[in-house]
DNA sequence: CGCGGAACTGATCTTAAGGT
DNA sequence: ACCTTAAGATCAGTTCCGCG
């Protein structure tokens, strides 16, 4: 066995990897594995030269996923998408093809809005998004366009917005920009940082590192607490608590009466023959 | 007060160089 | 030939500092 820097980082990851799937949380990303690996105390955060401190870890993953240790679906890139337009033979096909995908409003029309300052919080988040019939988006750190043009549309006043950054001098500056520019363009709004919080620091025994931001001319230190510091499985519980004490009525109900009418509708196609 | 420049947020991949 | 490390590329957008 060789004790190489990239064999023990591969053998960290793959380890890691198997403790997520037990965990039931794949797919995960690259951010949250390279941050549960500093936590853990198997990679530094420090730069050392110009390398990136996640490059040693993201070569390790690479090498993993093309030797097949590792599922390509385990890891999801959050800067890339597929467009897929594509019909089916008739439009009554079409239909039963996407009716899987047709969902029973659980929110009565208003749905919470779930915000992340990092793609790869919104990546995690998505499964549990799609359950429970609730948009989420990333701003993916500074951001104006994208949401005026796509996030304010969908928007109303006094909606619910559950947002996830960063604890520290940057993340709090996204925030309140967010707030702001949302704010200014669709009235106030119900918002509440769900993550991370002064509270969650405290009850999960995170400690804070110490940060620079060399726009300021003191050198900017400051204490900081990553999203990611908190496990992915803490951050998933801490969503699914709060939607479930929104809901205005049991999940399973609305998923049950969801199914039935998908049942009922896929049958009444399948009497119709080709349209 | 306006503006330019630098720094920051976010994510991942490729290529070159060095070592065995 | 293979493995490891180093360094670079790419993108949009905001915020701060300092200068004129």
């Amino acid at each position: 066995m060789i004790e190489t820097k990239i064999g023990r980082l591969r053998t960290a990851l793959k380890d890691l990897l198997t403790q997520h799937e037990l965990a039931g949380t794949l797919p995960t990303s690259a951010r949250f594995l390279f941050y549960e690996l500093v936590a853990a105390g198997v990679i530094s955060k420090e730069r050392h030269g110009a390398r990136r401190p996640d490059q040693d870890m993201n070569d390790a993953l690479i090498s993993l996923r093309e030797s097949g240790d590792v599922e390509w679906e385990w890891i999801v890139d959050e800067t890339r998408s597929l467009a897929d337009w594509r019909g089916a033979a008739s439009v009554r096909e079409w239909v039963l093809d996407v009716l899987e995908q047709a969902r029973v409003d659980p929110w009565l029309g208003d749905a919470p809005q779930v915000i992340t300052e990092s793609r790869s919080l919104a990546g995690v988040l998505r499964v549990l998004a799609r359950r429970y019939a609730i948009p989420i988006a990333a701003t993916n750190g500074q951001v104006g366009g994208f949401l005026h043009t796509v996030i304010a549309p969908a928007l109303h006043a006094g909606q619910h917005v559950l947002y996830l950054g960063d604890l520290d001098l940057a993340g709090d500056q996204i925030e309140a920009h967010t707030r702001r520019v949302l704010e200014r363009a669709v009235g106030e709004l119900a918002w509440e940082r769900l993550a991370v919080t002064q509270q969650q620091v405290h009850d999960h025994g995170l400690t804070p590192i110490v940060k620079g931001d060399r726009r300021y001319a003191d050198g900017g230190a400051h204490e900081a607490v990553e999203t990611e510091a908190l496990r992915q499985e803490v951050i998933v519980e801490i969503l699914r608590g709060r939607l479930d004490e929104l809901l205005p009525e049991p999940l399973a109900r609305v998923l049950g009466r969801e199914a039935a009418q998908r049942r009922r509708l896929a049958g009444l196609l399948g009497q119709q023959g080709e349209l």
